[in-house]
DNA sequence: CGATTTTGACCAGCGC
DNA sequence: GCGCTGGTCAAAATCG
């Protein structure tokens, strides 16, 4: 696995002069060049690969920005914007291993979260209240578990065709941002990925979306359209990220670092100097910073 | 008619 | 303790 990470790092063309397609938002604050994770840290042990191929592959329109992060690093919402969301915290997981064995996070979670919803309460133990407050914890704990990884996408559409098939289960409005943010679930069962979409309002052609969790299943084979073909290819890869046919080579890829939220941030000295400087001066997150604190690590696609 | 989306309500965590 | 916010639930509505 880590050979795959490695693979993957140093894949990435980002040594080049790349001008991106994305607009610098805002400013990002507090961007320190010298507190980096790597992406191999960011990955190390759970990474959702199937997603991240997917990530790189979707794009139906012009550029994409990638990220991921791990579980010490503070997911999206749980940032200066919005006070803090405790659901988000990922503390560090000892047990967050590479191997994200379906017994472990996929058991886990289906016993807490499928029983919900394949099984609706029963509503003679009158325990409606307290069934959820169950479930709640055990999705709390769950969370934590979750790897997750965030990009940016350069789409007129807000839900993106990544391979898999997605049920929405819920939509909220999000801080500072006219626009909503959606949660969706991957429908095939078993599978607790599940990925959040909102569109930048910094940059309305900008569509930020983020992973959590591994897919445990390969690529619906219903898919509709390409897609299926596409990731299906990356899916099976041993290492997806470096020779993945989803990343096509005529495809430039911007690999940015930010700074981790994790307490204590690795100064991983792996990326070119030049690179960060680059990135920082041509790349910035938005002012309701979503990527800004989760995102140790991005990935930029420019399309011809 | 099954699958999916919509949407208001609920819950937990955090800051004050 | 209260209010705010993100995340999730689940019933109803909608879609194919």
């Amino acid at each position: 696995m880590s050979n795959e990470h490695r693979d993957f790092y140093y894949h990435t063309p980002f040594q080049e002069d790349h001008h991106l397609d994305v607009k610098p938002p805002s400013s990002i604050h507090g961007f320190d060049p010298s507190s980096y994770m790597s992406l191999t840290e960011c990955l190390h042990g759970s990474v959702d690969y199937n997603s991240l191929a997917k990530a790189f592959g979707l794009s139906p329109s012009s550029s994409e920005v990638f990220s991921s992060m791990d579980e010490d690093s503070k997911p999206v919402e749980a940032r200066d914007l919005d006070g803090g969301n405790s659901t988000d915290q990922i503390p560090a997981t000892p047990n967050s291993s590479v191997s994200f064995s379906s017994s472990e996070a996929g058991g886990d979670e289906d016993s807490g979260k499928t029983k919900k919803e394949a099984q609706p309460e029963n509503p003679e133990d009158g325990g409606e209240y307290s069934n959820k407050k169950d479930k709640a914890k055990k999705k709390a704990e769950k969370r934590q578990k979750e790897p997750r990884f965030a990009f940016m996408t350069k789409s007129e559409v807000d839900h993106l065709e990544d391979g898999y098939r997605w049920r929405k289960y819920g939509q909220k409005a999000v801080k500072n941002s006219p626009y909503p943010r959606s949660y969706y679930r991957c429908t095939t069962q078993k599978c607790t990925v599940k990925k959040r979409v909102e569109r930048s309002f910094q940059d309305p052609s900008t569509v930020i979306t983020t992973y959590e969790g591994q897919h445990n299943h390969p690529i619906p084979t219903t898919l509709r359209g390409s897609a299926s073909a596409m990731f299906s290819h990356s899916m099976l890869a041993p290492t997806p990220m470096s020779t993945g046919p989803s990343f096509p080579h005529h495809q430039e890829y911007n690999f940015v670092q930010f700074p981790a939220a994790s307490t204590h941030h690795q100064n991983i000295g792996a990326y070119p100097q030049n690179v960060n400087q680059h990135l920082h001066q041509q790349y910035q997150v938005p002012d309701y910073g979503l990527l800004q604190d989760i995102v140790p690590s991005m990935f930029f696609r420019q399309e011809p």
